[in-house]
RNA sequence: GGGAGUGUAGCUCAAUGGUUAGAGCCAGCGGCUCAUAACCGCUUGGUUGGGGGUUCGAGUCCCUCCACUCCCA
């Protein structure tokens, strides 16, 4: 096995049922962990739910059912939807769950063993929705009298006694992991706002509760629940085997990136290193906070009523051709815009005709014209000609600059570099013109369709990565058996078999028509 | 109010201060017939948000104005 790799996505919380922008971070983060693990990595990718927090207690209380009832239920909706985008956790964590508990419990008696958790009154105004405090002075009245904070959400009164994290101390220590670290936030600019928000002076955080009970239980005083933050948090060391240093989990540890929505930037690139420090635990390495999805450049809100529903839409357009559209079209960090227009001509463009059809063009000659059977290249190596090796050659070169866009959290630059290939094997492949070499050099025909199917099985085992199932069926095409499917069958060392004789193939990139009337 | 960004072709986006600002999609013309109405070639398309400045040279740097986004208050 390789070098560790773990990546984490936010764990999502499921007060709701998933939208789009949960099923883009999903794809994204999976396109990641499904390279590295076919690059050799040995590689660990958790998701989840966090199912505490005063929101889902009420949405519980004002559904009539209990809590864990809720958490379960709308749980079970995001794996089905992880499941559906064929995302390759390897856990799907929830923060009801056992071990997490231990976990939260033990990064909490760390922070107080570290004397950085002390019993106060906390008083002020408090967001349910938004689960933040707020100041005075950030709060405004409503034209109906009600208070509400900078969001626009209620806020109410509280004067609670409550645990609260030194977190006033960590300032320092912060901003020299940014400076030393330029890299642990990314993408730049959302390194800055943090920066500066730091630089302004860091207030304790109240990290306790006792209105309600649905929550971790802060260890040695049991009326108090642990605020939803602080265990959230966690799940990522959970996930790990925390606290047990002997767990072989907790080799993964620390990870790689949390790649988490903007919104929550600063929960992971301020608290949860401070929570590390005071508790003594090594930093996750990065911290990618990744942009928003915008309906035709809209903002997705129930109000507007322009949410789309996942599922539906994986059902409309196919799971891989969605996720293609999420990877290829949007640079993750920034934010991105979709439409029924946008994802229908990538589709076909993109997936249909430049993919799929080469695919089937040389494929189905090599079944037509050569019985199947895929041959040798005719000469050897020494038999290419020059626009063969080229193209070869930039195929070969293709997985260094994945590795580099990946590397670099921007998936679409892997997928550009590939398309890349693409175009070119499809100019290859018209200028070659094996349909008129079959009459005047059957030899040579051969040639071009094995280069061009070499290529194919190279982009295939690429697009893994990003288009599970589809590259998954070229390669069953191409019988390429599944352990000849890694990173380490790319390039000139490991060439299509020339024993291969294929079956009649079938297109795998169906073109998108609207339906009729629609 | 303070701060950070963004603004480039109809659309989505590229361009360490350095030839004539590029690519994909869309559109138009031509070619091909292996293939999923697919593929290949060519073409149209720009006052780089406006104005001013620095420079031999500015999409890029500076000032200012406009529009939008985000963070903080």
């Amino acid at each position: 096995m390789g070098k560790n790799y773990y990546i984490t996505t936010a764990i999502s919380y499921p007060n709701g049922t998933p939208h789009i922008g949960h099923a883009y971070e999903f794809v994204c983060a999976d396109a990641i962990a499904r390279f590295k693990r076919l690059d050799g990595f040995n590689t660990r990718f958790q998701i989840g739910t966090d199912v505490h927090g005063q929101k889902m207690w009420q949405t519980a209380r004002d559904e009539g059912v209990e809590p864990q009832e809720l958490a379960d239920r709308n749980s079970d909706i995001f794996q089905d939807m992880t499941d559906v985008l064929n995302v390759s956790y390897d856990r799907f964590i929830r923060t009801s769950d056992a071990d997490h508990h231990r976990s939260s419990q033990a990064i909490w008696k760390a922070m107080a063993d570290n004397g950085d958790i002390y019993k106060d009154t906390y008083s002020g105004w408090y967001s349910v929705r938004d689960e933040a405090y707020y100041a005075e002075d950030e709060t405004t009245l409503s034209d109906d009298g009600e208070r509400i904070g900078p969001q626009g959400t209620p806020v109410e009164w509280v004067d609670e006694e409550s645990y609260f994290f030194r977190l006033s101390a960590y300032e320092e220590r912060l901003l020299k992991l940014y400076e030393e670290q330029p890299d642990f936030i990314e993408p730049r600019n959302r390194r800055n706002e943090i920066v500066s928000f730091v630089k302004g002076g860091l207030r304790d955080l109240s990290i306790s509760r006792t209105t309600f009970d649905w929550g971790v239980r802060v260890p040695g005083d049991e009326k108090h629940v642990m605020y939803v933050w602080v265990d959230a948090l966690t799940n990522y060391i959970t996930g790990a085997g925390y606290p047990d240093s002997n767990d072989p989990l907790w080799s993964f540890w620390p990870a790689d990136v949390h790649v988490i929505g903007k919104d929550i930037t600063r929960f992971h690139a301020v608290y949860w290193p401070a929570f590390l420090m005071s508790a003594g635990i090594e930093l996750p390495r990065q911290i990618f906070g990744h942009g928003f999805l915008l309906n035709k450049g809209e903002k997705m809100s129930k109000s507007t009523g322009n949410v789309v529903d996942p599922f539906q839409m994986a059902q409309t357009y196919g799971v891989d051709q969605l996720r293609y559209f999420f990877l290829r079209t949007i640079r993750f960090g920034s934010d991105g815009s979709y439409s029924h227009e946008d994802i229908v001509n990538h589709t076909n463009a993109d997936l249909a005709n430049n993919f799929g059809n080469l695919a089937q063009r040389s494929l189905s000659m090599i079944f037509k014209n050569l019985g199947g059977a895929v041959g040798a290249i005719q000469g050897g190596e020494g038999g290419l000609t020059a626009e063969d090796s080229a193209l070869l050659a930039r195929a070969d070169a293709t997985l260094a600059q994945c590795r580099d866009a990946i590397n670099k959290v921007v998936p679409n630059e892997a997928l550009d570099a590939i398309w890349g290939v693409l175009d070119e094997a499809n100019r290859y492949f018209d200028e070659q013109a094996p349909w008129g070499l079959k009459k005047t050099d059957p030899a040579r025909m051969q040639t071009v369709l094995y280069v061009t199917a070499e290529v194919v099985r190279q982009v295939a085992i690429l697009c893994q990565a990003f288009l599970p199932a589809s590259s998954g069926k070229l390669l069953d095409q191409l019988k390429i058996e599944p352990h000849e499917r890694d990173f380490a069958h790319l390039g000139a060392a490991n060439r299509l078999d020339p024993s291969t004789v294929i079956d009649k193939p079938e297109g795998v990139f169906p073109r998108y028509v609207d339906p009729e009337g629609a």
